[in-house]
DNA sequence: CTGTTAGCGCGTTCAG
DNA sequence: CTGAACGCGCTAACAG
């Protein structure tokens, strides 16, 4: 396809095109005059190598695949974004794709994958099993997301950045926890959703250590299956079903920063104020949080660190040929983000001279 | 590199390669029996056409490219899933990559189409310049973003939508407006920055129209040149400015969602209220403008059909060769979104009986 | 109906 | 030091 090949500058410069060949990879058994001419002549027609033909020679494409899920959700822009750089860093190009853009999800993925004949692929918060690729022998390891079976994993320790959270609130005076989560509507197994399940464990950890008893700490698990509803839509439902009860929290630990956006509007809505009568929480420190109307404390992954890290991973199957890291799952650690929706620290509120509590009749 | 080939079916079979390959193609000329037995022979084998030694062959990748500048923005990130799909449907790959990605921002972008040689590319809100894809022949078709020389473009009609915006807020008794927007930080030809001043003349002939007079109808231009902040906070910065005024205005059009988003905190920070002292608007209609502590008033843009028309009409260059659509600019109806932030319509304020004006000393 | 042959652009080997 | 020749996997024109 691109116009200009070796063949023509041999023509043009009455040489062969071997030497042409040769002399663009600088072999030094050319002299360096004809070296020389050769690469002025191929810049001078803007000579490019095909690549496809490249690939056909040498076996190995340069190429490096990303599939995502859910591109359009800010955290997997995040990563992807710094993969690519990762990926580009380390003289690949990168092929990317998002298995929502496709109707049967990932089996067209994993196709596109494998037709580009990608060296690797680096799978960015996947939600399915894409086993398609490792079948056809091509190297993966997993950002984020459910765990991939025979693939590495690199992803944020989830437990202890909801630990450190919930001791964080804890340690505000807040003695009446809920944590707002939700099980994926896929398969629930222990190892694909540690997300819900580290949360949870993490949460409850720091509670049991913070001396909180039954009924001070509780898991509040949404089942709520419509796939239609955003993100910020399912935060705010869940939320009025809280404030709906007689006896109400005074802290919610959302499990991401777009159910604590939603779970604040629905605050408002019903007068409750925030963080007054409620500390809310969120997780994953979006680039709105910290600018809402109250701007929200919340949980950073090391996201940059852990793309690094993912790529790296990759790159060393890739070469060493699959013998790096089989099985492994590297957890790299989170921090807490405190702004203004937990409030400064505070007694335990005293219920007769405390009139805060529950505006709302 | 696919380690099953034409050949080892061929061989397989007892038969020759070019057999094999008619076969696979559905040639009439071929037994039907024939056929059906490589077919067969080449699932077993889980055989997939090597794509570059198609692509060395028949001059055409069947890749389509898109380009995103900041893909990690929201509207970004919508706008390229739906391309992705109407790529798909037309039978294309896509080979995707973002210009934030490289350092040299559009050089590599454009190297890396070009080695992939993809048939055409869909700029999704480019930022820059890309005419190093016109110079190579590869037809262009930009989605938003600014102008391309000499490539066309499908974009919403901002200043019909932003029009309309302003009538509603007026409709709804607002008398004093502010227009918040910025120039991008890079050259500023009214060609390419269309979206700031169809803004503006939209907001302008709409003020005009309801016989706003001299000082009833503002426009601030923001030069906010830190590329490190955020567009929230960018929002947030230029509305405390207008709070810090002697007279404020009672409606502020910010020129989109990020922004108000930023605004609506600054204004809570001040002890404004809002919709009550100062009516807020955005522009994009972000999935989480509907969720915020004040559900955003908002202009849509129509993505989805824009997608459609953008890749309909790229294709349309591929087929015809360039002569389809030379460099017409294809403008899309916006749609005004009425939420909560500009409350309801009202009299004009009268300065003694409503005591609701400015709280903050 | 089937097989032989040529060549896409590149990199490598082997003669000269 | 240079050029001729080959083959990666595929498609297409042509010969049997």
């Amino acid at each position: 396809m691109p116009s200009v090949n070796q063949h023509l500058i041999a023509r043009r410069l009455g040489i062969s095109q071997s030497t042409v060949a040769g002399a663009l990879a600088n072999q030094p058994r050319f002299r360096l005059e004809t070296r020389k001419r050769v690469l002025a002549e191929a810049s001078r027609l803007g000579y490019r190598p095909h690549r496809f033909a490249q690939v056909m020679r040498q076996g190995r494409s340069g190429f490096i695949g990303m599939i995502q899920c859910a591109g359009h959700m800010q955290l997997s822009a995040q990563r992807s974004q710094l993969v690519a750089r990762e990926v580009h860093g380390n003289g690949y190009q990168l092929l990317s794709s998002d298995a929502f853009w496709f109707g049967d999800e990932e089996k067209t993925a994993c196709e596109v994958m494998i037709d580009a004949c990608v060296e690797g692929v680096v799978l960015v918060s996947p939600t399915f099993s894409f086993d398609a690729l490792r079948q056809a022998g091509i190297p993966v390891v997993a950002l984020s997301g459910s765990r991939q079976p025979g693939a590495p994993q690199v992803r944020a320790n989830i437990r202890q950045g909801m630990h450190d959270l919930t001791r964080h609130v804890i340690g505000l005076g807040r003695r009446r926890l809920a944590l707002l989560t939700q099980w994926p509507l896929g398969p629930r197994d222990e190892a694909a959703c540690y997300y819900v399940s580290e949360r949870i464990e993490g949460f409850l950890e720091a509670s049991r250590e913070s001396g909180l008893g039954e009924g001070q700490a509780e898991v509040c698990i949404e089942d709520y299956s419509d796939p239609e509803s955003n993100t910020y839509q399912v935060g705010k439902i869940s939320m009025r079903k809280i404030l709906e009860r007689k006896r109400q929290p005074d802290a919610v630990l959302c499990s991401n920063d777009e159910w604590a956006t939603g779970a604040l509007a629905a605050c408002k809505e019903a007068g409750v104020r925030v963080p007054e009568d409620i500390a809310l929480t969120g997780f994953d420190n979006l680039l709105a949080s910290g600018y809402g109307a109250v701007p929200l404390t919340t949980v950073a992954q090391p996201i940059e660190p852990m793309a690094k890290k993912a790529v790296e991973i990759l790159l060393g199957q890739i070469r060493n040929g699959e013998g790096a890291s089989p099985r492994k799952v590297i957890k790299m650690p989170c921090e807490v983000i405190v702004r203004h929706s937990c409030g400064s620290p505070r007694q335990e509120p005293d219920p007769i001279t405390d009139p805060t509590r529950r505006m709302r009749s």
